[in-house]
DNA sequence: CACGCCATGTAACTCGTTACATGATTTC
DNA sequence: GAAATCATGTAACGAGTTACATGGCGTG
């Protein structure tokens, strides 16, 4: 019953807003997904085979001039049918983010405060990285794709990331001085 | 040089925090460490004899009455080193949160508004679900382990999974919204 | 006597990463 | 001719889950 294999999911997500080939859908994710979901060539190329196997899709050869031989896929309507039933049901768990900070903090007793306070001001520094660069890829999106069938859902998913990631660096703030007045306890 | 097998300082850690067997540390992660980390006995155990094999930890067996013997580990010397090492180690990348529902939001234009909205408001109410579980967890850790040594780090990581899930629930309603107002278009 | 808790452990499996291999073309 | 980009792929490894196996004790 349980669901897994989200892999072949997000491909053949990925084959239905316009992305063909191996290659391309790795840059894709690798530049608009890369917030909530990541993936390797390593797992890309052998299950674009599977889901040909299994008949969810379909590859032709395309030559290129001025670049290499490409295989582009394409979904089949069994393809169509199969992501939809997935799409429709609901999600059984929320996901469980190992965060090597908060493992960390877990054992910090056993350190300086101040030791403890540069570890949170760098994953501060972190976070706003991560903010910026979700906030550069959606005005992004709004300026060039803006009328891409698929632009208000990428906006929404990166609106879930600026979202947590601010809330996170509210918590930095609050939590190192929490530290501070710990500390002249 | 990347840093990998928390395993091990998860475990060294928790033997830091007073307890001591595969059984009470599951039950602990399970209890407390849950919004951030968790195990499993297919780790906990092999891990546990690893520790030791490396000097990090050592164990003894104890018998107790009413109940089956049990293994009891400590920490060496040189496992609290290996620890601290780790501890004073700064967080080189944040975690990629594998997020279900984001990935099937973004491929939600396949389907209807009403479906997505629907996956939103199980979402949610999960999300409220969780939030409870760690007011709760924090309240009980308030009550009555106020006075153990890390107590205050616990409710600091407590307080990290409480922010980021009620930002996460403000999306939640926000998004309702916009899906709303997208089907009007 | 069945169930639940305490307690430890392993084997098979799945998922995913990393490193490697290959090779064409274009640009500097 | 070196580097960057395009493009596909595999093998070895590592991490983690699940299912299973074992068995004692206490309670209803």
């Amino acid at each position: 019953m349980a669901q897994k294999n989200y892999t072949q999911y997000a491909l053949l997500g990925l084959l239905t807003t316009g992305y063909h080939t191996g290659y391309t859908m790795k840059q894709m994710i690798d530049g608009s997904l890369n917030h909530f979901w990541k993936i390797s060539y390593g797992q890309i190329y052998p299950t674009l085979k599977l889901l040909v196997d299994k008949g969810y899709a379909e590859v032709s050869v395309a030559s290129q001039q001025g670049k290499p031989d490409k295989k582009e896929y394409f979904i089949t309507t069994s393809g169509e049918a199969y992501l939809k039933q997935w799409l429709e049901q609901p999600v059984h768990e929320l996901p469980i983010e190992k965060n090597e900070l908060l493992l960390k903090l877990f054992f910090s007793r056993q350190q300086d405060h101040s030791t403890t306070i540069t570890q949170i001001e760098i994953y501060y520094e972190k976070l706003v990285e991560r903010c910026d660069t979700y906030e550069g890829i959606k005005k992004m999106i709004l300026a060039e794709s803006c009328q891409h069938k698929d632009a208000p859902f990428w906006i929404i998913t990166l609106d879930y990331g600026i979202s947590t990631t601010q809330a996170a660096m509210e918590w930095c703030i609050k939590t190192k001085e929490t530290l501070h007045s710990l500390k002249e306890e």
